[in-house]
DNA sequence: CCTATAAATGTAATCGATTGCACCACTTTG
DNA sequence: CAAAGTGGTGCAATCGATTACATTTATAGG
């Protein structure tokens, strides 16, 4: 195609190409010869060309636990916002599913379909994960949200332990004493994460969190529903119940009110997150705001610097804050 | 890198090719011999120089109107699996954001980044739709849930009218004569399709919907809040509100409860999605439920058959089938 | 034993752009 | 006025795979 273009202007491709890549490397003259010959056909460089001579594809791969999953919906926007801006694309797989082809998010490193990968999911695959840290691909991963333990690779996450401390202290601050703690799902860094800020919180205020106070076991709205039966048949009952997701504290709030119990009057409710629905729960649910959309942009950001220069971000991990949102699902214990 | 294997395989590098793609073309011995190769190299064939000869990208570019709104994550999800499945990559792009590289979705598919698009929009600028529309790209593009009126092109939608039938029927049903209307936003085809559906429904039940009994334009959780106010400022108020999303439903019945009126006692409330949360609202929101991973998927499957024979699949239109979800949120009227 | 047919493999053109190097036409400088 | 420098172009190699066509080798049929 380049050399249709080439024909008709009276020129080489090289001085298309460079019209097009490189203005400033041909005379004004020509660029507008070569532009307005281009215009007028609607030609459109062949991106495959490019890449194959370039050596880089334009493309980034977002690897989402589960796409189906409106938790990661913001996070994605933000990083589909900074690449658009970089001009890059984004590609979209799910960590989970392992359609027919089968191919691992690693394959479309090697196969040079995806310039780098931001990873929403910080429990990969041992396997997946050694890939990563082979010498050719470690330079172009980073992870957003979650991250893994056993691979110091950079990452973009928000400040979960002082997320936990701000609803503890929230919590206690109220007055209440006998606090619960609906986590996420074993395995999960986030769990593990937001666990530890609750127990540590506790205990700087001199309380503690027995095992028997702890329910959950999945960020999911059943999780939630579920446990509102069992946390409320223990005696004597907690008064306030902390949840390491909003989905967990609409869900147990759902399951309360089946068990004809109100927030806050019987129990306090707090979730983390600060999801779009949590101003519309009944009662509007106080929570951990984090900002799914900045961390996204953020994870896109090192992504970019790091392709860029792999050494400069080694390691790199950025700590996003976390702001406590207070609504009406917390109240002074009865 | 294929001339590597080749080197140490000791063949041709077209045998490397073939042995890979066509294994039925070379010999059982020189497979086993180019595959050990390949094993031990861990080579992977580059998709550029591949899509380069092959003249197709293996991807495809699903376009959202916004990344951000959870409501499209299981259409997202269906579309990949499908696409998963067919061994071809996910594209995806916001076609509202225009970021700073400011390429229009069908540069996608001109610079043959995409082999197809899936429009999750159905209201595109008049100058997107056109480039859609010329003839080296109608053959290449399919709509889901949402599809254009200007310009007959496949799409896979919800039975969105029979939907809103089901749910006049419902409330009508139970003994409701005022029923008041939540419609979405202006100019978009689903406002449209559900508010006829609605009208039309009411109709045939001898009943009318007056234009005061219409709040809404928009399918958000605020809309729905806002309108609560609204609507029961007016007299006689509406004993019953179909909504045009599961959003503006919960949205509205918080509104409703800040207004000390209980749900479905004082006034029965009608979603339309069955998203996830819809079984843990308060109450438990009755809602037509539309099954949006098999829409991704048809979608992506009516794709795939385009591509494959754009003939056949012109103009053609597949309407899913929903479903009414009894929960607690409509009652007889008081 | 020789020819026709099939199976396996190799040769080299091709996909469409980018870019190092060479070259030409002018300026500028000593 | 000759030598050196500069800006603008063109030539052709290159990126890495695929595949039409040619060639070789093995097998069957007469």
């Amino acid at each position: 195609m380049i050399k249709d273009i080439a024909r008709l202007a009276g020129v080489s491709t090289a001085t298309v190409s460079r019209a097009l890549s490189h203005p400033d490397r041909v005379s004004e003259e020509t660029r507008a010869l070569v532009m307005g010959v281009v215009e007028r056909h609607g030609y459109r460089v062949n991106s495959f060309a490019r890449s194959l001579r370039k050596q880089r594809a334009g493309a980034v791969l977002a690897l989402v636990p589960n796409l189906g999953n409106p938790f990661f919906s913001l996070i994605i926007k933000g990083i589909q916002d900074r690449l658009q801006e970089a001009g890059v694309d984004l590609l979209v797989a799910d960590s989970h599913s392992t359609g027919g082809a089968g191919r691992s998010p690693v394959a479309h490193l090697r196969e040079s379909r995806a310039d780098g990968l931001i990873s929403l999911d910080g429990s990969l695959p041992a396997a997946t994960l050694k890939d990563l840290v082979a010498p050719d691909t470690v330079g172009k991963v980073v992870f957003a949200c979650e991250w893994p333990l056993s691979a110091p690779l950079p990452s973009v996450r928000s400040d979960n332990r002082e997320g936990m401390r701000l609803a503890v202290d929230h919590v206690v601050g109220l007055g209440h004493r006998r606090v619960a703690y609906l986590t996420g799902p074993a395995g999960n860094i986030l769990t593990d994460e937001r666990r530890a800020g609750v127990e540590a919180a506790l205990a700087a205020q001199g309380l503690s969190l027995p095992p028997e106070r702890v329910d959950g076991g999945d960020f999911s709205l059943e999780a939630g529903h579920a446990a509102a039966v069992r946390l409320m048949a223990m005696t004597p009952r907690p008064t306030a119940v902390i949840c390491a997701s909003d989905q967990l504290a609409i869900g147990l709030i759902s399951g309360l009110s089946a068990l004809g119990l109100s927030v806050p009057q019987d129990v306090s409710v707090m979730g983390f997150d600060d999801i779009a629905s949590a101003p519309y729960a009944l009662p509007p649910l106080t929570t951990i705001r984090q900002d799914r959309l900045a961390l996204g942009r953020a994870a896109a950001d090192l992504l970019l610097e790091r392709l860029a220069d792999p050494a400069a971000t080694e390691g790199r991990v950025l700590t996003l804050p976390v702001e406590l949102v207070l609504r009406r699902s917390t109240a002074a214990p009865a």
